[in-house]
DNA sequence: GCTCCTTCAGAATACGATTTCTATTATAGC
DNA sequence: GCTATAATAGAAATCGTATTCTGAAGGAGC
């Protein structure tokens, strides 16, 4: 394959590399025949503009960054991710975006990551998933005015843009259908503590046993890391309670799976001797036996309005609001 | 933030820009006392080189391609896809490199895709997943030089670089072992009938049956599209023939699965009636009841040594060798 | 003391597009 | 018929880095 650049297509159309550049970027001070003529060589050569020389001249590449924060291990087996990743590629790719993923797994990788996507201006703005409510990444983007939106939300610092999914409102809904069912004693098994989302379903737990006028008791709130073994230990911990909790709502589809098992394993039987909801209503929630009532995000809607956001920020313009909050819905099955 | 080029590094240090740049490509041919000066001026002020001057003049971008043959909402739920894509980007990190997802739709947008990745140079080089038996992509990738992994196999081309899940390998294993366990009447779901997956497993399928002497019936091999709905009628088909079959090989752990619950629903017990086996031995297979027994696929590796053989392509050197197979397991569990 | 390397750093160019600046021509207005 | 104004296209500068080319200084060899 021949070098074909515009100065290739401007030599064999007769015209200087400026007017090349001028038709394809559809600039109307331009002649009709001129347009023509080159519009015919570029037909016939398939000449296609390189994207680096792009990037370097116009100072934008084009590209969204994706981080996810979180080790490959746990994000191997999350069909969340899939479903994220396909509807911003899609969203992405209507105002002619690419997405480039990246993984965060130790806090020094986290700064490698943003150093290299960011400072290097290799994407034009980062999608952030999964934040701690801490988070010196987040302080130093909008300190530096780099573009980013957040799935997910960030409280100490005002300014920044984020995508939510209801996670208080969902939690509520959750917790609030297993006392309008008639369960007493329910527990809630978090993710890690440090995140945001499990902080905010705590919240809206609590905030519907409140409405009900239920205590609340401690003890029957545990969290877990993303894997089987310490959601389960988690679980065990909360039948050792006397009396044991009626109901669990899991963080996550995966940790109300997994703690629905292992109270499979100690004999009690869903739903009549324990309920179990998660959240996201992934496939899994369809397969599985009893099958599991859930709370359904709306993964496309996340990932549609964080990339319209991000790409309203990358344009250099302000966003509307800049923060939004994606409705849930409860999808009852059989396990509560 | 201030302009931050090396010209303005070089200012402050005292130095030319060209040295500048040789500090940071770590050339020998530069001073100790220089480069101190030089590194230090970096350190201070946190410099950064600009990856799309970098793309530009040295005519790489470091960014790989992932592109999937497949509509985001048959993507949403897979969890393959996010194991894939973890581990490749992990790999990819390794050697400094980042990954962009893209996702091709329909015919068009797979043409958008090629024609939008890598004839822009947007990326170095691309790994394309699910392959169709005759794909115009591949032979054209191929005819034009572009450096290009598939994971899969392409049989039409010989030079395509490859790497593969033991695919004839891991089916004749599941069906063996079905035969063993004393199944006599095992049916095969398989996946679209144009991706070479359905077709290899398909081919491992015969074998094992013919390996015992068992007859081919044409009549228990059906088809299914990446959804529930079309797994489930492809089910129903197989428990109408008389005698019904008493094992099912999927192509794919979520079309046994489906395919599982079909059979629960018509009253069949799993796995004394009818046993089962997936493929990918993905978190679901593990929560279901009764758990599926499954071919685990190595993921990470498929993903590494595609990406190490991609690496090496676009670098410039001719992998070795150029198929790779990568070996599957059997993990049993209770549907089989 | 002279030439010949070697070592190292600066100057200059290239990468391939976009965009500003400049020049030409044609038309209008008087 | 002369200037003013568009309309249009070419020339040239620019984006920020990598690298080739060039030159200066210092050391070795005789």
């Amino acid at each position: 394959m021949a070098e074909l650049k515009q100065v290739e297509i401007a030599r064999l159309a007769g015209v200087s590399q400026a007017t090349v550049s001028r038709v394809l970027k559809g600039d109307p001070q331009v002649n009709d025949e001129m347009r023509a003529r080159v519009l015919a060589v570029v037909q016939e050569l398939g000449y296609v503009p390189d994207a680096r020389a792009q990037s370097l001249r116009s100072q934008r590449t084009r590209l969204l960054g994706l981080v996810v924060h979180r080790a490959p291990e746990a994000l191997a087996g999350d069909p969340f991710f899939s479903a994220l990743i396909a509807s911003i590629v899609e969203q992405a790719g209507k105002h002619d975006y690419h997405l480039c993923v990246d993984t965060a797994r130790t806090a020094r990788s986290q700064r490698a990551i943003y150093e290299e996507l960011l400072r290097t201006r290799r994407v034009d703005g980062l999608i952030l998933v999964e934040s701690e409510t801490h988070d010196k990444r987040i302080e130093r983007l909008s300190r530096e005015g780099f573009p980013f939106v957040l799935i997910g939300r960030y409280e100490p610092v005002d300014a920044v843009c984020s995508v939510d999914n209801d996670n208080i409102g969902a939690a509520f809904m959750a917790t609030d259908y297993l006392i309008r069912t008639g369960r007493k004693r329910i527990a809630y098994i978090g993710g890690p503590a440090g995140l945001t989302v499990t902080r905010d379903r705590l919240q809206g737990y609590k905030n519907a046993l409140e409405s009900h006028g239920v205590g609340y008791d401690p003890r029957r709130v545990v969290f877990a890391e993303f894997n089987e073994r310490s959601t389960a230990s988690a679980m065990a911990e909360l039948l050792n309670l006397t009396p044991p909790p009626d109901a669990v709502v899991g963080m996550d589809d995966l940790i109300a799976l997994s703690a629905m098992r292992e109270a499979k394993r100690h004999g009690r039987r869903v739903p009549e001797d324990i309920a179990f909801i998660g959240f996201n209503d992934s496939p899994l929630c369809h397969y599985v036996e009893p099958s599991l009532t859930s709370i359904a995000v709306d993964i496309p809607a996340l990932a549609r309005r964080a990339t319209e956001m991000l790409i309203t920020l990358t344009e250099g313009h302000e966003p509307q609001p800049k923060r939004q909050i994606v409705p849930a819905r409860l999808v009852k099955r059989e396990s509560a």
